[in-house]
DNA sequence: AGCGTTACTTAGTATTATTACC
DNA sequence: GGTAATAATACTAAGTAACGCT
């Protein structure tokens, strides 16, 4: 539930903030500095408008035919190939910084105020930087040394720093406001409706139009459609067959499996007749390879891999026929502190038994982190200690009541020089260490899932610690308890040796459902939420869902022109349960915001689409929206956008009367109504499947702007090119490295380095030929940033490493000379070049002053003048990069290269421009996608 | 219908490994 | 060869959406 008063707007504050323009003509896009054309989709190196449209056949010619993001006016800006973006200089496009830093996550609501920016974050304030959609942050101080082309300044947002808030006095309900139903409008459109859910009149009364007849189907009924779980359970594993015969197995896992009779598997699978079938096959198969399979265990690895992409369409509820694994890895227990190294209270060492003294030791190592002066974090710490301390209370029979009368710092120390001896270890002992782990570890790693290894991705039971929530969660600081095997649920085969837990106790249950895919599963004290055990992403579960996933969402190509349309007319609706969601479509579509489901009290409070409130939303006409809340993971969405008009009228409408803060925009709608009506446009259509297939879709788009004949490292820059626009596109973000200013500031000076070469240069092309500086009127203007105080500490530094050298190769030599048996050179040979070394830079000096530089020997006006374009080639090169860094500082690539981005497209990709695709994928990301490297040409499409 | 539960995907950051740099 | 910068991976929180109970 969401409570009516919440502090928003102070909360808002630090996140980047994007411009984004909807509207689908460029022309517009008046405002370009604030408000861009819509087109959340595309936005092309140069940014925008090539909305490109998503086709479902390869031919190009089709794939023009669909916008994704066009909207609703049959002409949109889509366009085969952004030509006219491409025209725009890369400078235009440039997000324009509006302000510096803030911080990426919010922190503190009830801080906020102007004063936030003293505040220690948790996180580095983070700059923003622009991107396709030009970000604007609040203003704070800094002004951004943004390297690009600068950009001007925007106007600040109005309500950046405060969502306005217009109710006035309107008498509200303290709970949520309602709407007067839409027999009341007075024309349809000018009022709002009544709250979702139950008290408001439901618009029965209403005038239905067209849509609104369509008949909707609930969730549930839909569910009775084929697709949803019915289906699942019906069709028996076909694919499944052919596993058995899978590869090596490690010795124990065999037997293991010679053991379980595996036929009994089965049990609930509706799936009945076939699925018994094929795992009397797996059966068979294991059988009669097992003799020679043991044989070759002891190679273990090579073991060709399963390639379930060959495997015919693998349907169904039922996962699995056998599965094996060894359950979870508990940590450690607790090693209590050595005995000199005690927390004090009130000034005294106080003595804490175990399990005491390792809560203490939590918040103890986070001394130095912003969590300690969070006053959320420290009251749920304190209230966990002090019940702690109920049980296990400190031998000196004090009684701690205050938090600030805690001294944590000896333990803190203690775990610095522990981190500072671990650091110290020599290698062979560090290698030792890990040995010992992965040793530990071994039998954890792989799961035997119909026969086949298969990896697990996290094994161990997550240790005790204290709650890291995030943004403003009410139970940060909170305890998260260890676990026990008491808590723990194992999912396994049915006739497989049950695994003994690698610490006293036994599990909580073991069961054998082949319908789900965890291997273990356990509540979380702090949140009561479950955790699961699951196989790692290389696996074949994860990649089947990953492929279909795409392919979903490959199939809302064939579907969403048709919603488009459809969406754009109940725009209009006269029901207003309607028209909410085909504006909350609209959004989703373009905007690519989540779902937004309802969240709970005890959680931090976070919004997305269907949960959008009040405040979130701003109009400023005639047709620009401003989205400022906080998302998924509390990062700040924060962007300007021009929209249709009507969806202008109709969030309008929404807001109005007698709606307030605190409300709900959409009060008609739920996610699960939204999907719901999704589903009857496409089966087994949600709202996310618009975030996957936006993001490859406008990856797919920008790729098209990769250079043919570039090399390598253009073409890649190109690619990252495209996957930062989709990363922006999902408003994927990623703290800015606290050392970033300094890095960047290190490649500034890099630049104007090489532009104090290209000045040398420069003068010596003029003293050498005085004509050239009329010829080569180019050149003749001096470097911008260029100025003496810079030369002066540059020719400095210079000098100071040419002395450093001069020093190094003379007593290199000397050493030489004296190992050979010579006689070592005197000190003056060293003077008399510390000399030559003085006057070089002192005419250096003369040189910076009277701006002419003698030619060096041999020099040539041609020579010179290649060497100039050398220079200049070399500067821009590096100019690119900094500008590249800058705008990704606080970009996250990896989110939607790992979720979003449909991994053929950068396999087919790698092949068309022949670019290693290692160059494009981690290793892991490789293993993850074995099926888009089997399955992609060069001419693959999405 | 409403709401808590379950299962699974998506997400940013902390930690560790690798590479770049001196 | 040691250290700093950067990239990769590990970790676990926070979403979505279906399920299931009343």
């Amino acid at each position: 539930m969401r409570h009516i008063l919440r502090h928003w707007s102070s909360v808002l504050q630090r996140r980047p903030f994007f411009v984004l323009p909807l509207s689908p003509h460029r022309s517009l896009c008046r405002h370009a500095s604030t408000t861009k054309p819509l087109r959340p989709i595309m936005s092309g190196p140069s940014e925008p408008m090539a909305v490109v449209a998503p086709s479902f056949s390869s031919d190009p010619a089709s794939l023009a035919a669909h916008a994704p993001q066009v909207l609703s006016n049959g002409v949109n800006g889509r366009q085969e190939d952004s030509s006219s973006d491409e025209e725009m200089p890369l400078s235009q496009h440039t997000p324009k910084k509006i302000n510096g830093a803030n911080g990426k996550r919010i922190a503190n609501p009830s801080s906020s105020n102007s004063s936030e920016d003293d505040r220690p974050l948790t996180k580095k304030p983070r700059v923003s930087t622009g991107l396709a959609r030009k970000r604007i942050v609040e203003s704070d101080s800094e002004q951004e040394s943004s390297a690009g082309p600068s950009s001007p300044p925007a106007p600040p947002v109005k309500s950046a720093t405060k969502p306005p808030s217009r109710s006035n006095g309107a008498i509200k309900p303290k709970s949520k406001a309602r709407s007067p139903s839409d027999s009341e409008l007075s024309s349809e459109d000018e009022r709002p409706l009544a709250k979702k859910g139950s008290k408001a009149p439901k618009r029965s009364a209403s005038p239905v139009k067209k849509p609104a007849a369509k008949p909707r189907k609930s969730y549930k009924e839909s569910s009775g459609s084929e697709d949803e779980k019915p289906l699942a359970k019906t069709v028996a594993t076909k694919g499944r067959k052919s596993n058995g015969s899978a590869s090596a197995r490690v010795k124990k896992e065999e037997e293991s499996e010679d053991d379980a009779p595996l036929a009994k598997g089965k049990k609930r699978a509706s799936a009945g007749a076939d699925s018994s079938t094929a795992r009397k096959d797996v059966k068979k198969k294991v059988k009669e390879e097992s003799g020679k399979v043991k044989k070759e265990v002891k190679e273990e690895d090579d073991e060709e891999m399963y390639k379930w992409w060959e495997q015919g369409e693998n349907d169904g509820s039922v996962k699995w026929t056998t599965l094996v694994h060894n359950g979870v890895l508990f940590p450690p227990p607790y090693v209590p502190l050595p005995k000199d190294v005690k927390m004090k209270y009130d000034g005294q060492s106080i003595t804490l038994p175990p399990e005491s003294e390792e809560v203490a030791g939590f918040f103890g190592a986070m001394l130095e982190t912003d969590h300690v002066l969070d006053p959320v974090f420290k009251k749920n710490f304190f209230n966990d200690f002090k019940d702690m301390l109920k049980e296990f209370p400190p031998k000196e029979n004090i009684r701690i009541t205050s938090l600030e009368k805690c001294d944590f710092r000896p333990m803190y120390e203690h775990f610095e020089r522990e981190r500072e001896k671990k650091k110290a270890m020599t290698r062979e002992e560090k290698k030792a260490i890990k040995e010992a782990k992965d040793k530990l570890e071994e039998p954890y790693l792989y799961a035997l899932v119909d026969g086949r290894k298969e990896k697990l991705g996290n094994f161990r039971a997550e240790p005790p610690a204290l709650f890291r929530g995030r943004g403003e969660h009410p139970k940060k600081g909170t305890l998260k308890k260890r676990l026990r095997p008491e808590d723990i649920i194992l999912n396994i085969g049915k006739d497989v040796p049950i695994p003994k837990p690698n610490i006293p106790g036994n599990w909580k249950g073991v069961q054998h459902d082949n319908t789900v895919t965890w291997l273990a599963h356990w509540k979380e004290n702090v949140n009561n939420q479950a955790k699961y055990v699951f196989l790692a992403a290389s696996s074949s579960w994860k990649g089947q869902s990953d492929r279909s996933k795409f392919e979903k969402a490959r199939e809302l190509i064939k579907h969403v022109d048709k919603i488009r349309k459809d969406y754009t007319e109940d725009l209009k609706s006269k029901v207003m349960a309607d028209r909410q969601r085909a504006t909350a479509l609209y959004f989703i579509d373009r905007l690519a915001l989540r779902a937004g489901n309802e969240k709970g009290d005890d959680e931090a409070e976070t919004y997305g689409c269907c949960s959008l409130l009040f405040e979130h939303v701003t109009l400023s006409p005639p047709n620009t929206i401003i989205f400022d809340f906080l998302g998924k993971d509390s990062m700040r969405f924060h962007q300007e956008v021009d929209v249709d008009i009507q969806v202008f009228k109709n969030i309008k409408i929404f807001k109005a009367e007698p709606k307030k803060k605190g409300d709900d925009i959409f009060d008609r709608l739920t996610t699960s109504g939204l999907n719901a009506y999704l589903n009857t446009q496409m089966k087994g259509l949600t709202a996310k499947v618009f975030r996957t297939y936006n993001a490859s879709w406008t990856f797919q788009q920008q790729l098209k702007t990769t250079p043919k004949n570039g090399t390598v490292q253009e073409k890649i820059a190109a690619y990252n090119t495209a996957n930062r626009e989709v990363a922006i596109l999902c408003n994927h973000q990623k703290t800015v490295s606290k050392n970033f200013e300094q890095s960047f500031a290190k490649m500034g000076d890099k630049v104007r380095a090489l532009k104090y070469q290209r000045m040398k240069l420069r003068y010596q092309l003029f003293t050498l030929e005085p004509k050239m500086k009329k010829k080569r009127a180019d050149l003749a203007e001096s470097e911008s940033d260029m100025d003496d105080e810079f030369m002066e500490r540059h020719e400095e530094e210079l000098r100071e490493k040419a002395v450093e050298a001069a020093k190094k190769k003379f007593e290199k030599e000397n050493t030489k000379l004296v190992a050979e048996k010579e006689k070592a050179q005197p000190k003056s040979v060293l003077d008399e070049r510390l000399k030559e070394i003085k006057a070089e830079f002192k005419e250096l000096a003369k040189e910076r002053k009277t701006k002419k530089v003698e030619p060096k020997k041999g020099a040539t006006v041609e020579k010179l003048e290649e060497q100039i374009q050398k220079m200049e080639a070399r500067i821009a090169a590096a100019r690119v990069q900094m500008e590249d860094r800058d705008k990704t500082k606080d970009v996250a690539l990896g989110t939607s290269k790992i979720n979003y981005i449909d991994p053929r497209l950068t396999v087919a990709w790698a092949r068309k421009y022949d670019v290693p695709l290692e160059k494009l994928f981690s290793k892991t990301l490789r293993e993850k996608f074995p099926w888009a490297e089997a399955e992609a040409d060069a001419d693959w499409v999405f």
